[in-house]
RNA sequence: CGGGGCGUGGCGCAGCCUGGCUAGCGCGCUUGACUGGGGGUCAAGAGGUCGCAGGUUCAAAUCCUGUCGCCCCGACCA
């Protein structure tokens, strides 16, 4: 029986939207059709149901099940990160953290709990998080009568869970800060924080997420902005190089700051439904947070003053954009440079005999490969021998992103072959590979994936992205009206940062993303304002 | 928080409208045999008391009330 396959793609296709409980994963089984599940063997289908152009966000939510990356945990909103996402998550950390390094910070841990008074010091940072954090009360548990714990010993001032530090960090900056010469301060934080989302999505949107937050302070304006794009930078090349997901960096309109930053920046990445996500940000703080919390220093010239500041994060997010930017109808799809394991060996044998001779080419190459460098560092190969039927381990496989899938059995042994799978082609692509060459190609080989995924995804946001003169042609283009579903993408157009433009555009969930920085300046009038304005603005509708 | 949907073995579902024998089905899982480079076949097993709490009834997964949770659409956001 061929499973997760075929006739339940076909059935649900052209049928209006349905829910996730209409989706079987089991077999074939139609009620009205019965003739069809006990004859058809429907070759050649994919791995995920729904695909991606039948339910874009139920397909992300199979991906992520299928490849094991993490659930639906019993704490309403938070997810459990699974090995395979964390994994991930762990490359993902030990890049930035290099790059994070290399640019001169230091990491450093502050407490979870922030004092409520102390997210009341910035008025807008107030605006922006009173409304969605969780607050501890109580500092104690006693047994009741029933058998039921409760909640005694209240707190004097409640404490916040942090939903980011800028408060707590600068609080301890205003102390450690005295003189110009004890800055820049340089400091980052791997974390997790905790936002009330009210609509959550693993990955996406989590109540509880972990992040790396970077607090830097300055003696100059110059050169904390300096620093807030500089750290675009690297979130820019991470997301470019190591990601393989193209970026759009540029400052938001002034609606979509952080809440009591002067200046926000972002990288924006196009999913594969059109929409754009956010990927990181950058903000300059200019000196909001340091007259709110005191943090002075004394200058050269002897004269008090204020620090200049920023800050700047990525979170587990990341995770969801690689899913949704590479993955296909077959599962999730990693790019070597963050995939846990680049390659994987997969022994086939029959008899003891064989395994022996197997296993021992196996070990081999897994150890002429882990010689071989890619990115710097050696190659991540895993021997699967696990006891189980080799189509379930290949699948699983694909359906966890593996680059690159190395199949070694008696026939190839005998022709001294080994048989290669890339997960960026089909599955059934299959290509017999000398076994002597092998370890040597593969950085070539892996690189040739890396750069062949974002140029892919490039191409995607080429096609989905359009240069709009008017207000009445990016109505057009996202599909006119409440619920219609539009095929979505980025349009360039002139537009003002003026609420007027919000409004405009709000009906079809259509947002500002950022004015990119890239290209020379274009100076038009806005849409809708009329205003002139300098360049271009990004336009989408977001996660 | 407003609107809609749903909670039945690990997963996905049926049964509920028209209460009633030991609650079904597929996948998955275990064991064995045959197999073995696209997730195979056959056989034998294990595993639910139907989200939770009340109520109606001789009898409730099925009806009523309350409650908790989840999903989708909005408002909010990395």
């Amino acid at each position: 029986m061929i499973r997760r396959r075929g006739i339940e793609n076909e059935s649900t296709a052209g049928f209006p939207a349905v829910t996730s409980s209409d989706y079987n994963p089991g077999p074939i089984r139609h009620r009205a059709f019965p003739f069809i599940a006990s004859t058809e063997r429907p070759m050649a289908q994919t791995a995920i149901s729904p695909t991606r152009a039948q339910d874009y966000p139920e397909w992300y939510q199979q991906v992520v099940r299928a490849a094991d990356l993490a659930e639906q945990s019993p704490v309403r909103g938070c997810m459990v990160i699974k090995p395979h996402g964390y994994a991930i998550w762990e490359r993902m950390q030990t890049i930035l953290d290099r790059m994070f390094k290399e640019t001169g910070h230091q990491n450093a841990y502050f407490p979870l709990f922030i004092p409520l008074s102390y997210l009341e010091q910035e008025a807008k940072h107030v605006e922006g998080f009173a409304k969605e954090c969780a607050v501890v009360t109580h500092h104690r548990l006693e047994l009741g009568p029933d058998g039921k714990l409760i909640p005694t010993g209240k707190l004097e001032e409640p404490l916040v869970v942090r939903p980011t530090s800028e408060t707590i960090i600068g609080a301890m900056y205003a102390k450690w800060i005295q003189s110009w010469r004890d800055l820049p301060m340089l400091i980052n934080q791997w974390a997790n924080v905790v936002r009330w989302e009210m609509r959550p999505r693993v990955f996406l949107r989590t109540a509880e997420f972990l992040w790396q937050e970077g607090h830097t302070a300055h003696a100059t304006s110059e050169e904390a902005v300096e620093e807030t794009l500089k750290m675009l930078e690297v979130y820019a090349t991470f997301a470019e190089r190591d990601m393989a997901m193209p970026v759009i960096k540029g400052p938001k309109p002034a609606a979509e700051r952080f809440p009591g930053a002067v200046d926000t920046y972002s990288i924006e990445a196009m999913m594969q439904d059109g929409k754009a996500l956010q990927a990181g940000t950058s903000h300059f703080l200019g000196q909001n947070f340091a007259k709110a919390q005191n943090i002075k220093f004394a200058g050269t010239s002897g004269a008090e003053e204020f620090c200049w500041t920023t800050s700047w994060g990525v979170s587990t997010r990341l995770i969801g954009a690689v899913i949704m930017t590479h993955s296909d109808d077959d599962g999730l799809v990693l790019p070597p440079r963050i995939a846990p394991h680049q390659v994987v060996l997969l022994p086939i044998h029959r008899t003891d005999e064989e395994k022996a001779l197997v296993m021992e080419a196996c070990r081999k190459l897994q150890a002429d490969l882990a010689a071989c460098r890619f990115g710097d560092e050696p190659i991540r190969v895993k021997i699967d021998a696990r006891d189980m039927r080799g189509g379930d381990k290949v699948w699983q496989h694909v359906k966890q992103g593996v680059p690159v899938r190395v199949e070694i059995g008696p026939r190839d042994l005998a022709a001294g072959a080994v048989s290669v799978t890339r997960r960026d082609r089909g599955p059934k692509d299959r290509e017999s590979v000398p076994l002597a060459e092998f370890s040597a190609k593969a950085p070539a080989l892996l690189t040739e994936i890396q750069q062949g995924l974002f140029d892919r995804a490039k191409a995607f946001r080429a096609e989905r992205s359009v240069r709009l003169g008017s207000a009445a042609e990016v109505h057009d283009f996202f599909g006119a009206g409440e619920g219609a579903a539009g095929k979505g993408g980025f349009a360039h157009v002139h537009v003002a940062d003026d609420p007027a433009v919000a409004a405009a555009f709000d009906p079809l969930k259509v947002t500002v993303r950022c004015i990119p920085m890239e290209g020379a300046d274009e100076p038009g009038t806005c849409v809708v304002t009329g205003k002139p304005v300098s360049r271009r603005s990004v336009l989408a509708r977001s996660y």
